[in-house]
DNA sequence: CAGTTGTTTCGGTAAAATCCGAAAAAACCG
DNA sequence: CGGTTTTTTCGGATTTTACCGAAACAACTG
């Protein structure tokens, strides 16, 4: 896997332009993807090669896509070497990155709107409108985290048919929220 | 609004590295935070003081908001200076982003993913994995588009409620993916 | 335990993003 | 049209982020 091929290289490229425009740094996005695109598990070593970056940036690199957990260690009988590797449901990591960015963001944020908006009513009585704010804020987080829960609840599988009857799916939920 | 009161402080900080890590300027999220928060429409100098940057800063930022189509121009009687303002249902503005990041980022990689595998097919039919990846990739962009669409067609006042019935709906998505 | 291989830490540098302020441009006024 | 106010552009300074490579550290081997 030393030398990638120009098929490789514009996908690794794309999405390390996708990684940067959404707040991840553009060579940790690349090593994911190459290990996303990788059928076997690969070495550190061989990421720096491939990718043309330091070692100790893979390094740290790699820390922070496991600290996401969407990267795994292998090891292999007979060698030293720590092997990195993907989950290869896209659809699963689609969900451990959702949750958690929610975990590190959403949640830290609705616990931060729920301090501001109780303490505001006593220390700033006087500025009902932005304590008005804060609370349509509030509110909207928490519904979308309860949203949220609710499909984290659905188990991939079904998820993916979701598709096959997106087009019912919308007049489902339009009836039952009349209810 | 020239001096701002602690609780918008904290908000507007809040919101200033929230954006952050989501990939958007600091201060063009703090801009925006402070438009949400005041009742009425305020001009770039009413911004550039409260906040302390840089009129010509502030003029760069409403641009951008204004591309995203979350901030808009209010032109006040007998006042020759722009005064801007956000939407004030936040479900609303949730969507526009929600619709902007789709238009900005997740169609042209659809594209992208289109075009490389169907290139790849010709030009690489030596690689049937990462072809296989990239189509997996295709797979799931495709089907996240489709479901995204449906959810867009639902009034925000519907989408509001889901909310009250959020409990019921994982059940119905169960029921109706397994017809 | 000395030697070898692999990994992480960290200070400094390079690159990129952000921001400022002066100057130009545009819009408006009398 | 000349003067005034408001907005935008843009070059460069500042700050932040990313990255490298040397050195320290850790894990393993014989």
């Amino acid at each position: 896997m030393d030398e990638l091929t120009p098929v490789m290289k514009k996908i690794i490229l794309h999405w390390g332009e996708m990684g940067s425009s959404w707040g991840i740094n553009r060579t940790v996005a690349q090593i994911y993807a190459l290990l996303y695109l990788s059928p076997d598990p690969l070495t550190a070593d061989e990421l720096s090669t491939s990718l043309a970056i330091a070692r100790s940036t893979v390094s740290t690199g790699l820390h922070e896509l496991q600290s996401w957990g969407v990267v795994k260690v292998i090891h292999v009988l007979g060698d030293r070497r720590d092997h990195f590797t993907t989950m290869n449901d896209i659809w699963e990591i689609f969900r451990v990155i959702l949750d958690e960015r929610k975990r590190r963001e959403i949640d830290p944020t609705l616990e931060f709107l729920q301090e501001t908006v109780s303490d505001s009513k006593y220390q700033a009585p006087d500025q009902p409108y932005v304590i008005g704010r804060a609370e349509d804020m509030l509110n909207f987080f928490e519904t979308i985290t309860a949203i949220y829960e609710q499909f984290e609840m659905i188990p991939t599988e079904r998820l993916k048919d979701l598709v096959h009857v997106s087009n019912k799916l919308r007049s489902i939920v339009e009836q039952v929220s009349r209810e």
